[in-house]
DNA sequence: TCTCACTATGAGACCGGTCTCAAATAAAAA
DNA sequence: TTTTTATTTGAGACCGGTCTCATAGTGAGA
């Protein structure tokens, strides 16, 4: 069968049906796997294209049925683990229900998501999953869902969008963490988060963009205020946005006067940045300090003290977020769904009692 | 300006050359960016396409020109950390250089991948970065070079193969390490990975398909014959696949009655389990036990001991890979490259001296 | 004033599939 | 045997762009 080394490239439909003797449309019946077509022909056809090395064109094939098979995933940042395990949450479910992933990061860079988007919308994606990098400005977002083209956002997502979104229950998780401390007699808490504000202070969870964080922040400072304490929104500290700002601010934190004797990172790479400044500075986790970190990092099980974080369902969320874009994309089209998966607080060894 | 809202989807260049009063052929000019069109004209047809809210169909677009202006990346896990940094600097430059990318977890699986890279050579991809599982079976390798759309291999690579390949010098490395733990009086010296034998036991370098970690065991080997050490081969550990399995098999080596002094992690989702095991068995880094890690993972820098590490330019290896290919997407038909990227010992506080 | 080179536009083929519709053939019913 | 119905097949339009080629228009040079 030593036929004679298949051309590089684009054997079409048409060079197939020439071989097999049948007309464009029949060959295309066997090959697109469409229509019915006797057992004689189909065998034809199959050793015709078998021969020819034939390679469909997956993109003359979405012109014409306006479906791509592929969804679009636009995320801040896929080296930040919570997004990277997110995002086998979300290729795994693709893959099953035979989607591909075009993966676009944003760089938690607003105007980086907007052309994204408008890119994943030109390369007719059947569907997109967003993690928006700010809420405030959601044109972009509408204008997709506005395109016909089922959208469902991930991790963060404001509630006057009437977009499918999936969560994890922040809010619940934040108020958890702050009553735990003010049991322990905490009383200077700081939260410290990589979103940012225009000035790079906090006044009101208005001022965050981040739907996950602002709903933390609420819970945090609702928790706070129902205790009794007063102006907790200045212990809210900003602008993490790298593990050198980070490093920088928390410095600043921790040689205050008025040290906080508790602290809740935002994210891993906050909580790890804040681990090694206390150890250079030789704070002591948790005698002068109580740390509390969301998103369960492989770090924080084997530092010592093990850090107590938050679990977020990150792969359960990705996951979650795939399988309701699927559904969608299978023609439901009820009404815009939240879901919101629960968090777990894991108790490790960095919180103690506030320090007299 | 209150226009009607713009119909969902679908305007076309047929349509906004018709609003505009001019042929299909010179919209599609103005819209397409190509070809001279006078300014008058341009100005008609840009407004036209405005108002009726005109969004390019990039698959047709990539349907006659041959180009899709994507890359394909394959990758064996994006949940692990060393994949996420590659696939952070593969995204980085491919953006830039106007292409989006599509990903493929092959969960180090040969079927699987090579059913991804069919999917993408199918999907039209104008190049393809691939980090093979094994390189025993590099069929669908070959036929994707000879597909004519240009290849990148990443971290892996076979000599035998003649394909553009950025990898990192492993052997280098381990060969160095090896020397560090011998010259420490170590002669009991592991190596454990997650490469796995059909009968998983390890005989010889040639056992091991995956290409990085098969130059890492030659260099440990070498070095050790050189110094006279005889039948290191049994301490070679395969088949480290998850963490459970990693987590058994550092029990059983920790537990043996001839424990090693020394252990070499082949990746750091391994080095994390083999630190958790020594904790649990009361084995004691240094002392007891002498570990190096491959990449320098957020993880292992916060521990206590700090674990040393072998600091792979990761986001490097994407970067280079990605700049590969798209100098071959370029036009560049040199002979096949093999980019070398050196790596670094970063020395912290988990090696000592043998135990007496 | 007439030719020449050059620019701007239009008509229509083309990419590689899918899909509609009608014709041809085969099988079943009258 | 004739009519009816079901099953295969082929011809050709279509998806939404790009691109070739021919035609019309325009200012420069002779």
């Amino acid at each position: 069968m030593d036929q004679s080394p298949p051309r590089s490239s684009s054997v079409t439909v048409a060079d197939v049906a020439r071989k097999a003797g049948v007309s464009k449309a029949t060959a295309a019946r066997v090959l697109g796997g469409y229509g019915t077509v006797s057992d004689h022909v189909r065998d034809a056809v199959t050793a015709a294209a078998r021969a020819l090395d034939y390679q469909p064109n997956e993109l003359a094939r979405s012109m014409t049925t306006g479906r791509s098979g592929t969804i679009g995933v636009v995320v801040g940042d896929i080296e930040n683990p919570f997004f990277s395990l997110a995002m086998r949450g979300i290729s795994d479910v693709a893959r099953q229900a035979g989607f591909t992933v075009i993966l676009i990061n944003s760089g938690e860079d607003a105007d980086t998501e907007r052309s994204a988007i408008r890119t994943l919308l030109a390369k007719r994606v059947d569907g997109l999953i967003v993690s928006p990098a700010k809420e405030s400005d959601a044109d972009h977002l509408r204008e997709a869902a506005r395109s016909g083209r089922p959208l469902v956002l991930l991790d963060r997502g404001s509630e006057t969008l009437d977009i499918d979104t999936v969560i994890a229950d922040d809010r619940h998780a934040a108020e958890n963490i702050t009553r735990r401390f003010i049991a322990l007699g905490h009383r200077r808490i700081a939260y410290l988060t990589a979103c940012d504000t225009p000035d790079h202070r906090f006044r009101a969870p208005t001022d965050i963009n981040t739907g996950s964080v602002r709903r933390r922040i609420e819970g945090f400072l609702d928790v706070c205020q129902k205790a009794g304490l007063e102006r907790m929104e200045d212990w809210v500290h900003v602008g993490a946005v790298t593990p050198e700002h980070t490093r920088c601010i928390a410095t600043v934190i921790l040689k205050s006067s008025r040290r906080p004797t508790a602290l809740i990172a935002s994210d891993s790479v906050i909580g790890l940045e804040v681990f090694k400044v206390c150890r250079e500075l030789g704070v002591t986790i948790p005698t002068d300090l109580s740390l509390v970190s969301f998103h369960d990092a492989d770090w924080t099980s084997v530092t010592t003290p093990p850090v107590t974080v938050v679990r977020q369902p990150v792969y359960g969320l990705g996951e979650a977020a795939a399988k309701l874009l699927v559904e969608r994309l299978n023609g439901n089209s009820a009404e815009a769904t939240r879901v919101v998966l629960k968090t777990e607080v894991v108790e490790r060894a960095s919180v103690a009692a506030a320090p007299a």
